[in-house]
DNA sequence: TTATAAATGTTATATTATTACATAGTGTTA
DNA sequence: TAACACTATGTAATAATATAACATTTATAA
């Protein structure tokens, strides 16, 4: 038995594979010169090389950008269901990020309609605060 | 009769203004290095003359940063009142945005807590989608 | 008025991201 | 398998976004 179209869908080549790799392993969002800077023993040269990898992963769910960080973490909501819907905590001291899966949240903001009745086919929503070991 | 200390907390300085005003007259977002571009008649030669006025102007909940597009709109929701509570909607073909403001959307956000029983102290929201004329 | 905080001016530099072009691999299908 | 389309890679250069460091000036409040 081959592999599934969906298995394909989802496998990663060599550059993409390495950089969800390092920040999958990461417990913080990594940037983009990070990732480089940690990827280069293993032949990623170039920043281009890590912004691809990167739109790429961001593309098919495997990590999410945390826009107002402009750092990168891996997806961890039922992997890559949730691409288009994503919400995080930040704490705004110790900038410990947070996936939020919120059944309750992710059903409010995909149903909502703004004034003109218009639905939207994706959100990011971030918050911020203090985490429990910052209070 | 003077200066009220409240109008006080809102009076800009002159670079302030003079940002705040472009900004406020643009139909669009603006990032940072086109606000400096049309400053310069102005006497603003610099991006960090640019990016303070910005970064005030922010604090005080004249305008908002647009994260995911690096880019800077007026507040429009009954000025100021929400700087730690902002919510867009963003069209993917022509780049609109829109402050959203929605009592239920407010109160929602402002009300919500995560698993840990957290509440927030500030939160952003991007909607994306396509707006009436791009549909 | 004098101390304090806020804002400004200026140069240099750090950080984040893309353009442009050439090449190589992968999957499909005739 | 050959031809094609598509995705991914490699590399150099550069564009776009943002901050550090330091000197000075203006505004505010005690």
């Amino acid at each position: 038995m081959g592999i599934s179209k969906i298995d394909k869908m989802h496998s990663l080549s060599k550059n993409q594979q390495i950089i969800f790799d390092l920040i999958d392993k990461s417990p913080e969002p990594l940037k983009a010169y990070t990732i480089l800077f940690n990827v280069q023993k293993k032949g990623i040269k170039a920043p281009l090389q890590v912004y691809r990898a990167l739109d790429k992963l961001v593309e098919i769910g495997k990590i999410h950008k945390i826009e107002s960080r402009n750092a990168f973490i891996a997806c961890h909501n039922s992997s890559c269901q949730v691409a288009k819907a994503t919400a995080f905590s930040i704490c705004e001291i110790c900038e410990k990020v947070t996936e939020i899966s919120s059944a309750g949240l992710s059903k409010y903001l995909a149903n909502f309609k703004d004034k003109d009745g218009m639905k939207y086919s994706k959100y990011n929503l971030e918050f911020f605060g203090l985490c429990k070991k910052c209070r």
